[in-house]
DNA sequence: TTTTAACCTGACCAAACGGTCAAGATAAAT
DNA sequence: ATTTATCTTGACCGTTTGGTCAGGTTAAAA
C-alpha cells in the first residue's frame, strides 16, 4: 500500500525532519516563555503536538534539544552580524546593521527571549561560545569603530557602549515585546509602526555618535 | 533568661522582620535567575539559610512571594521615574532619568532581571499594573516630549521609541550583565568602567535627539 | 515474501515539586 | 507561675517532573 515509490529512504527521512522540525519549533516557544528549568518536556510535546515519548526518541534529554536551539539561534545571530561587512561607509554599516537586528527582532521573537532566558541565568550553556566566537566578532568590530574614531568619521564614543546600546534596543522590541504592546493599548505594533521605530532607532543611534 | 527587657513584643517582631528580609533577599536572586515557574521554594529557602517550612510560614505560597517581590520592584521603578519631575529643562531631566535607571541596574540588578523575566514570560501577573500606573506614567511623560518637539527644544522624535531605547539601554546592564561580564574579559565592569558607560549613554541619546 | 531497521507510544518509575501538619520551642501577656 | 501566641521544623503527602522501556506499527532492504 504505498503511496509513492520514491527514493531511497525519503519518506523515512521526510518523517523525521517534519517531526524534529515541529518539536523544535515547539520547543524554542516553549523555553522562551518559560526558560530552561521552567519549561516542561510535557509541554513542548503538546505544543508539538506529538507524545511526550516521541520527544525523547528524537531528542535524548531535555538539555540536548536546549542546547540544538541555542545554536540554531546563534546561527542566525551570526547571520545578521554580517550585515556589518557589507560595506565601507560607516554609517551605512549600522544603519544595515540595526536594521538586520531589528528584522530579527521582528521575525524571530523566541529566539531573542531565549537568548535573554539564557543569559539572564548566567549563561551557564553558553558563556563558552560568548567568550570565544560572539567576543572575537565583538572585539574586531570595536576595532573597526576605533579606526572610524581615529579617521574622525565619528565622534569618539565608547565602542562596547555602543554597540551594548545597538544590541539592548534592538532585542528589547522581541524580548519586552508583551509590554511594547501592553503601551500600544493592548494591540501588536502594526508594520508601519515597527517600521517607524526602525527609522527613529537607526536616527537616533546615528546622530548621536555623529554619522548624521 | 531574658537577654533584654525591650518594649512591647520588640523581640518578636525583629526575628519576623529579619527572617521576612533574608527569604524576601534569597527569593529575589532565585526568582530572577530561574524565573516563577524555575524557581523552587527548596532553593529559596536554602538560599535565605532557613528550612523549607519557615518559607511557607512566612509567605504562605510561592505565588504570594512572587507577588510581594514584584511590588517591591515596582516601588523602587517608580522611585526613579520621580527623575522625570526634578527639572524644567530636557536635557537635564533626561540625563537624571537616564543616570537613576542606570544606577539602579547597577545597585538592583536581580529586581530589573526579575521584571525581564515577568515580561518575556508575558506579563502574567503584572499586566493590570503596566496597563495602569506603568503605563499613565509613561503617557504622560510622552505628551511631555511632545510639547518639547512643538516647542522645537528637541529633534522630531517618535516619544515612544525614545523611551524604549532608554529602558533597554539601562536596564541591558543588569539583565545582560553576565554577558557585558564575558565580554569585559570575565570580569565585572569596575566602577570607572560604569560611569564611563553611563557618561556614554547619556551623551549618546541625549545628541541623537538633538539635545546636546 | 521475509527480514531488518526505524518510528511510535502508553505505561511506568524514581526524584523533585509545592504545600501541609503536628509537635515542640520560645517569648509575650496574664 | 501559668496561659497564650508566635516561631520553628522534620516528616509527610499528592502531584508533576525528566526519562525509560517493552511492545507495537510502518517502511525500507534483502
Amino acid at each position: 500500500m504505498s503511496k509513492k515509490p520514491a527514493e531511497n529512504g525519503a519518506h523515512k527521512a521526510a518523517i523525521r525532519q517534519e517531526n524534529e522540525e515541529q518539536i523544535l519549533a515547539a520547543a524554542e516557544r516553549v523555553f522562551a516563555d518559560f526558560g530552561f528549568k521552567g519549561a516542561t518536556t510535557a509541554l513542548i510535546a503538546q505544543t508539538a503536538n506529538v507524545p511526550k515519548s516521541n520527544v525523547h526518541y528524537y531528542f535524548n534529554t531535555k538539555e540536548a534539544l536546549y542546547r540544538r536551539i541555542m545554536e540554531d539561534v546563534c546561527d542566525h545571530w551570526l547571520e545578521a552580524a554580517r550585515a556589518f561587512d557589507n560595506s565601507v561607509d560607516p554609517a551605512e554599516i549600522l544603519r544595515g546593521y540595526i536594521e538586520a537586528k531589528m528584522d530579527l527582532s521582528r521575525a524571530r521573537p523566541y529566539g531573542s527571549r531565549l537568548w535573554a532566558h539564557e543569559i539572564i541565568r548566567g549563561a551557564k550553556f553558553s558563556s563558552s561560545y560568548i567568550s570565544t566566537t560572539v567576543k572575537d566578532w565583538l572585539d574586531s568590530r570595536v576595532v573597526v569603530i576605533r579606526d572610524w574614531i581615529a579617521d574622525g568619521k565619528m565622534d569618539d564614543v565608547e565602542p562596547y557602549t555602543l554597540m551594548y546600546m545597538i544590541f539592548a534596543t534592538t532585542q528589547h522590541y522581541a524580548d519586552f515585546g508583551r509590554q511594547i504592546e501592553i503601551f500600544n493599548n493592548d494591540k501588536p505594533l502594526t508594520d508601519e509602526q515597527f517600521a517607524e521605530a526602525k527609522e527613529n532607532v537607526v536616527r537616533i543611534i546615528l546622530k548621536g555618535i555623529g554619522l548624521a
